[in-house]
DNA sequence: AACCGCAACAACCGCACGCTG
DNA sequence: CCAGCGTGCGGTTGTTGCGGT
């Protein structure tokens, strides 16, 4: 309690000590796991609530395995770190009695070092074929979405056509050829996507495409190229470095877990 | 014996997620 | 819908023990 009555928790830190352990088994076979917040208050601990679960969790769970890991558990660890990566509580789960903070401590101290280098080129080259695959699919989503347009389209062909030239005559005084990408490929952050309301042609047009404009001497060919090249070159795919843009890039920026993981899972 | 480097392990920290009122 | 709370997870840091020089 500090001077001014407010009460002021000092939790303790460091090493557990014996009677400490023996307060927070008391509290398990008591209140049984869970609610670590109360076990300061229930056990007479000074320790805070993330603290007690983790010493329970790690060390004095009666159900966990001591002693070294079996090279038959390494080989384990090693396959399910190859098919997972870093996601220790997933592979601790296939381990019975083995914590997720011991995995990780014995994966760093085994074979980060003597992986590095490996892992290296492995995972780069796993992140160029995820990325690859991710961008053939988001084409394909699109190419579809493009397709539904135009069978659902009541429009006359003549006219968009006409439209067309119209419009990339005027727009390619600049020396860049203009085409009409999709409405979703340039307005990613609308749901829809559309113009929800079209009146005239030109404004269904617009609504559903928009002028892009392509640099001149550039062929569609050497765009794709360009954007390949562009997501090889990302390091990372985990929401800071690697973004997968286009209509679904809202999905991406939020690295969600579960979102990571249907990334990860066509490879295992 | 003293020092150093390293491995192994324990514990902490920040963040994200799910639940609930 | 939102804030607060409890919990889980992964990364990082601190501590200890041991072997080599």
């Amino acid at each position: 309690m500090s001077w001014w009555g407010i009460a002021e928790e000092v939790w303790r830190k460091g090493p557990w000590t014996g009677e400490e352990d023996r307060l927070l088994i008391e509290y398990v076979r008591l209140h049984g796991e869970g609610r670590w917040n109360s076990v300061a208050r229930l056990a007479g601990l000074k320790r805070n609530g993330k603290s007690c679960r983790l010493r329970w969790v790690n060390y004095l769970r009666p159900d966990l395995k001591r002693g070294q890991i079996t090279p038959h558990e390494e080989s384990i660890i090693l396959e399910l770190h190859a098919k997972w990566g870093n996601r220790w509580s997933t592979i601790a789960r296939s381990l019975p009695g083995r914590t997720d903070n011991e995995i990780k401590n014995y994966w760093r101290t085994h074979f980060k070092k003597k992986t590095k280098s490996v892992t290296n080129n492995a995972e780069k080259e796993k992140n160029r074929l995820l990325k690859k695959q991710q961008f053939k699919q988001q084409r394909q989503m699109e190419l579809q979405q493009e397709q539904q347009l135009f069978q659902f389209d009541q429009l006359d062909m003549k006219k968009i056509m006409s439209l067309l030239e119209e419009n990339s005559s005027s727009s390619s005084s600049d020396g860049g050829d203009v085409f009409y990408a999709p409405y979703q490929m340039t307005h990613s952050s609308t749901t829809s996507g559309y113009n929800n309301n079209p009146n005239s042609l030109e404004e269904q047009l617009q609504g559903r495409f928009a002028p892009v404009n392509i640099p001149e001497s550039t062929t569609m060919m050497n765009e794709e190229n360009a954007i390949w090249n562009r997501f090889w070159n990302l390091d990372v795919v985990d929401g800071h470095g690697g973004n997968f843009g286009g209509a679904g890039a809202t999905a991406a920026c939020g690295p969600r877990k579960t979102y990571l993981h249907n990334l990860v899972i066509p490879f295992c």
